[in-house]
DNA sequence: CATGAATGAGCCTTCATTCAT
DNA sequence: TATGAATGAAGGCTCATTCAT
């Protein structure tokens, strides 16, 4: 096997392995999946795991970081490709993250389901590909709050998150009752009308409440 | 000891459990505490648990359950008290989730970070409770889509998912965090107007899409 | 069970514990021991083996302990039941050192053979008891040079050395051997003969070789 | 590669192997050192040692008969190289026994420490190297025995077998002390002088024990 | 011959649950 | 009822050994 196959080789059997490990964690969970579910998903040993990760919990959080990484890149290039101001991308974001989710329902339960739990008490691990995620909509708002086509009166840290909130739970049940893609186009609609509205400016608004 | 009496010293017993249980997960998670943890935590012994709870799984349940409905009966009291109309109430809603939430950290914890994964796994849980809490959200919607306060182009389940969503995202953080009332009150605040803008009607809703 | 049959049926149990241990380390050897093993030995489950000890290395040095305590006190009583000067004393170690291995044969195999390799692999154990039981000998013989009745230009903590390495490496074949007791303590006398006369004083002994 | 050079090239392999094995059993003991320890200790690939030894097991056996042949060597050629009777060769032997040790640390710790255990359980294997070690002391005894200038009522088995013990149990505190070498040349001094004086005949042997 | 990635049997340990007291 | 010692099934992980390259 040549050097650079067996690179490749590596890389194939570790990517196996996170896929093996993305579909028993989405279907049982992290702590009712056992190490040896894993492998028979990957179509491996057991043992073998554990040449590309140092135990269980490293698993989680590889697979946390490695589809996170894959997820934020997604959503940068296909938003940067969405010409037009914040609010098409705002837009954009939300479909963006309903049909990713669809398309890779089990990607999207694990994130879902588990990024709270276990992640939470896995020891120590601090999880800042999420924050990633999160600085993308973040900037979104700011940059929309700049240019005065987002109310500014919003603290924009609390908007992304609630926005996320909002939209992770919507998820969940996507994910969760197989819904056709039509439904989840409108469903995505709505939430983007909702969450506009509730961001551009009005008349109201021009006491801001963080002045 | 009269018969009333061995009822309340029970119930009391079985309430010491929940509430060892309810700080025991709100720590360390379900998966990570040990029925032996509870015990210590309510001061029995390991055996006795299991006269009250038909097993790990059933505390956990029950202990969603009873949390639950103690939740829905003081938030559906509340809501009762304000007067005035969808709005002001649905305001009220926002803050009291938020503030109930702080004053019970351990409770919110246990159910923002519990409520996705170990009740999906736990065999057969169909989560009763969480559904008439969503349902108290859902209502007050459509009343407020009915008396043409809020508008009506949206649809009502799926708003209130994504209402719960944000709240409760943002409400993870604020557990984590120990923020003070002040900040709490204040980011309820501005959360329950970002909602509200978006859902009161406005010109360019006219056209509902769900039509 | 009332607090003090619990108490020692808790001791009983530990015991029993202990002695599946020394047989099977005596057998097997502690490396080719599983804990399972020393469970069946003893009688019990294999969790039950963690109530009572930390982990498999605290039941090998739990082991070490309480035999060489038991050992060490046994050798102190019938040392000082025996009247006379140094030089019985030191046949009678030599014969009890001999007959105390062959009336506990597993104790001799285990003490003889894990003495050295296990306890100087598990982690960091310093093994005071053997010490203890080194010190009744050596004090025995600085009593005997102090007396006049030892030649005194021998290092007292070298020779006590010594006399353990030949006792013990004897024994380790009469453990293995299986020899009757008439054997052993014609060769006990044997060894004790040697012994003694090569440690009591001569002509040519006056110039100290460690001037 | 001519075959020699490749018989030699083997050699030095399995030699290399051998002292990867020596330095790890020695520093870790063999139930504690792993295979890929010893094939790093080496610098060869793990599989590589199963093309020399059959097993884990075997490369342990292995180990010792080639340096309990290399040890019995030197041994014959030094003891031969004395002239003079039995007692100059006794001395001469425990001095070779304790310098040995202290050139060969590693080696002094391995055989010391392993030769009982690991030998011991490693199935079925009855060390005929040893055997042949003792059998040099042995033989030097009965020939002081025949000539008159050792005492004749002591079993010269047994006494080879406690002389044994004696050397390696001042031995296995030497190598762990890491003693300079003028200390060790006294102390086996010492030794030497402790046994010589046991061995020599008396008036009261006599009457032999052994009649 | 040499490599080292892959294998999978085996073992220590944990912990939910039971039951004699 | 209450206890908590005992149980033993289950699972994470290691490591000797193999074999395709």
């Amino acid at each position: 096997m040549a050097k650079a196959d067996r690179q490749r080789g590596n890389s194939e059997k570790r990517e196996r392995i996170l896929q093996g490990a993305l579909r028993a964690f989405a279907q049982n969970g992290f702590y009712n999946t056992r190490v040896s579910d894993v492998a028979s998903e990957a179509g491996v040993a057991d043992g073998t795991i554990y040449l590309y990760f140092k135990n269980k919990d490293d698993l989680l959080i590889s697979l946390f970081e490695d589809r996170m990484e894959w997820i934020i890149d997604r959503l940068r290039d296909e938003l940067e490709a969405v010409d037009g101001g914040v609010l098409p991308r705002l837009r954009a974001f939300v479909q963006l993250h309903f049909h990713l989710a669809v398309e890779h329902r089990d990607l999207a339960e694990f994130i879902t389901v588990e990024l709270r739990q276990s992640a939470k008490f896995v020891k120590e691990y601090e999880n800042p590909k999420f924050g990633a995620y999160l600085e993308i909509l973040r900037s979104l708002i700011e940059r929309g709050q700049r240019e005065g086509v987002l109310r500014s009166d919003l603290d924009s840290r609390l908007v992304s998150r609630a926005i996320f909130g909002a939209l992770d739970e919507v998820l969940l049940q996507l994910a969760l009752a197989h819904k056709p893609p039509a439904d989840v186009t409108d469903e995505a609609h709505q939430i983007a009308e909702m969450l506009i509205d509730g961001l551009t400016p009005r008349e109201h608004h021009k006491p801001t409440s963080t002045e």
